[in-house]
DNA sequence: TACATACTTAACCATATGGTTAAATATAAG
DNA sequence: CTTATATTTAACCATATGGTTAAGTATGTA
């Protein structure tokens, strides 16, 4: 299969399907634009090893989402809000075409006598 | 791990983590509320398999995203909006959070000697 | 220099994905 | 009853995930 995600709608999405990964997002999130959340920090909630840790942040490299920077002995996570900003993307325009038309269904099924129904 | 997961964000965003899966649920977008779309019919646009198709409709399945009627010897796929919604408000309110902290920033380095600086 | 701190990498295991082909199932049609 | 159509299930394979423990690596500190 051999499929290369780069940063993309697929390694967003897959990120974003662990819940560990988005309370890790969510906490980055909270930080706001700050110099970053070192990794230690990052694990403290979770009753995970360390490593455990450490992929999960790789995959939101991978995915574009996360960026680290050392700073001593201590790496530093930022998010990179532009992948999410894609997925939400995505996901608004489709959530909201179909959401319409089920509004539109909606309003067939409750009102064919009423003057909505007479449009056609 | 053996992580139960019905439907709920991590299998919503897991099932939104394929092209292929992205592309059926754009289709069955389109086809509105109508009586459904035939496995065959969002087959046809892939160069795949069946039963490769099934598998991603089972995803999506499992996903409480899609649901499926006999109809004869078709089986037709409808969405159901539910868990898309629900990952909808996640990452919406997340990204918009973020962003904002984001122009929040960007106010700040572009403007802390405009008035918006003198608030503290 | 020696040791502790903060991570990552390596190696391993179990399960899920994403695909395949081949076989089963269910219904329609001849 | 036989055959074609539509789709799933079974069995298999390779890779990714999500976790583990054990071993590196890099930096700060005594």
């Amino acid at each position: 299969m051999v499929k290369y995600v780069g940063p993309s709608l697929d390694a967003t999405f897959a990120a974003l399907a662990d819940p560990t990964r988005r309370a890790i997002v969510a906490r980055l999130g909270e930080a706001g634009p700050s110099q970053g959340v070192a990794v230690g920090e990052l694990a403290e909630p979770f009753e995970m090893s360390a490593p455990a840790i450490s992929k999960h942040l790789r995959v939101l490299e991978r995915a574009g989402m996360l960026t680290q920077q050392r700073d001593g002995r201590v790496r530093r996570c930022r998010l990179d809000p532009t992948p999410i900003n894609e997925a939400s993307r995505w996901i608004e325009h489709h959530r909201a075409f179909w959401n319409n038309q089920l509004d539109a269904l909606a309003d067939f099924l409750e009102g064919p006598n009423k003057e909505d129904a007479a449009h056609d």
